[in-house]
RNA sequence: GUGGGUGUAGCUCAGUUGGUAAGAGCGCCGGGUUGUGGCCCCGGAGGUCGAGGGUUCGAAUCCCUUCACUCACCCCA
């Protein structure tokens, strides 16, 4: 048996890499335009950071990670998100101390143990955008404004954002008791799941999609209408915000994030077109995160984006290779193919795209395969052509060919190109 | 971890109540008169029918086991 990749972890072959390319250079050129700089982070971290950041007992931590000792027994652990070490990089460099470092992007894999689906990898890849030391609102309206930005430009269809709040401590810790106490009431008549979720995390069973639950979830408190006053004015000026970036959302009281440090306002990115795994992106804001990783207590938002989601949402045509090679380079006969062997390398470092057949095979084979390359010339070297210092020049689309010399071939084959291109 | 679906050529898939059906299309390689691509025509290579076991005179087909892939639950990007 060969030996062949673990499961949910998936190579991306030449015939998809343009895509991620595409995608890659559009988060660049429109992070850039709002002021982020790119930041690369480690695949590998303590396992603690991650457990004091994600939060102990999220599923994540609980089963998803790819933790080992390494060989001085220090537990290490291959990154299940990305913000969390972004966080724990600006503490490190002490990076609030330098003002102009504030808005970050990065992007690159990340790994969870779980089962794999559609638009769910075991290792998968992100970009994730951190903003740190502002809380006002319009930083976050500012962030989700990107994020749809980003996905227009990559022509994303049929995205809806939907927008909550999480509220502080201090709203929250009330909130809870109430829910608790609610749920306690009704926990006989939620499903499994939810039995279990009342006791490890009672937020989760908003997002239950069992019909009963629902129907209970109806009439539980929400945190929305549970909000401190802060909260609240906080949550309303991020929706002034986007309301004058003509921004549409829809205001979401039960969409429940999995990561214990988002507070007040958090987002996603919604599609119908994935099937289950509907988020593309998603993030929020989480004030308290930097001070519980032992860093200043400053505030921090952001989202993370699903690329392997974004890749399955991209048209077809979307990436695709635009330029072909210019020249391929066809030889009939030993001395013309040393002759073209050295000629294609000259061609190459003057900036040309050139291939050629190193098997000594048929005309007619290295035509076909020239077509194959969607090569737009042919330069044909037979040993006709070697006697008389010259080469053909066949041009693939207008099926019309002419002799060159040999002795000033590269600048002749430059200046056609460059022509052309 | 729990369900459902699917495993036949490089890819997408046919394959009759078990009985010379190991098949198609695309792709690949070659040929169609000296050294010229695409379109067309002709030919060729390539598969222990996911694996193991069982039933049978006979299994791609029926049964069991197992593995892989996939979708969904859970959870998340």
């Amino acid at each position: 048996m060969a030996i062949k990749a673990i499961k949910g972890i998936n190579d991306i072959l030449p015939d998809v890499v343009g895509k991620w390319q595409l995608v890659e250079s559009v988060a660049r050129r429109i992070f850039s335009n709002f002021n982020f700089q790119e930041i690369r982070i480690p695949i590998l971290e303590k396992t603690e950071l991650f457990a004091r950041s994600i939060g102990e007992t999220t599923d994540i931590v609980e089963k998803e990670m790819y933790t080992f000792p390494d060989r001085n027994g220090q537990l290490l652990t291959l990154r299940p998100e990305a913000t969390a070490s972004v966080v724990r990089a600006f503490i490190e460099h002490k990076l609030h101390l330098q003002p102009a470092m504030r808005k970050f992007y990065t992007m690159g894999p990340m790994f969870r143990h779980e089962r794999p689906q559609k638009g769910r990898y075991r290792q998968f890849h992100q970009i994730n955008v951190e903003v740190f030391a502002m809380d006002d609102p319009m930083v976050d309206a500012e962030v989700i404004y990107m994020l749809l930005v980003f996905l227009e430009a990559l022509k994303i269809p049929d995205i809806k954002l939907h927008i909550n709040s999480m509220g502080c401590p201090d709203c929250r810790l009330p909130f809870r008791q109430s829910l608790a106490d609610y749920l306690e009431g009704v926990s006989d008549k939620l499903c499994a799941d939810c039995k279990r979720r009342r006791l490890t995390n009672p937020l989760r069973i908003f997002d239950c999609k069992v019909d009963s639950c629902g129907k209970l979830v109806e009439n539980a408190p929400v945190l929305l209408d549970h909000l401190c006053h802060e909260c609240e004015k906080n949550f309303q000026g991020v929706r002034d915000h986007l309301d004058s970036l003509a921004v549409a959302y829809t205001i979401d009281p039960f969409m429940v994030r999995g990561l214990d440090y988002y507070t007040r306002t958090t987002f996603e990115a919604i599609t119908p077109h994935l099937g289950a795994q509907d988020a593309v992106g998603g993030g929020g804001r989480y004030d308290g995160l930097m001070k519980a990783l032992g860093g200043p207590d400053l505030p921090g938002t952001g989202f993370a984006i699903g690329m392997e989601r974004l890749i399955l949402l991209l048209d077809d045509k979307a990436g695709a290779a635009t330029d072909s090679h210019n020249l391929f380079v066809a030889c009939l006969g030993e001395e013309a193919k040393k002759k073209g062997f050295s000629l294609v390398q000259e061609l190459r470092l003057s900036g040309l795209s050139v291939e050629m057949d190193y098997e000594s095979k048929s005309l007619k084979a290295q035509m076909r395969r020239a077509d194959k390359l969607d090569a737009t010339h042919v330069l044909i070297l037979g040993d006709d052509e070697l006697a008389k210092g010259a080469a053909l020049l066949r041009d693939m689309d207008a099926s019309t060919q002419e002799e060159i010399s040999l002795k000033k071939i590269v600048e002749e084959l430059l200046q056609r190109f460059k022509l052309e291109m």
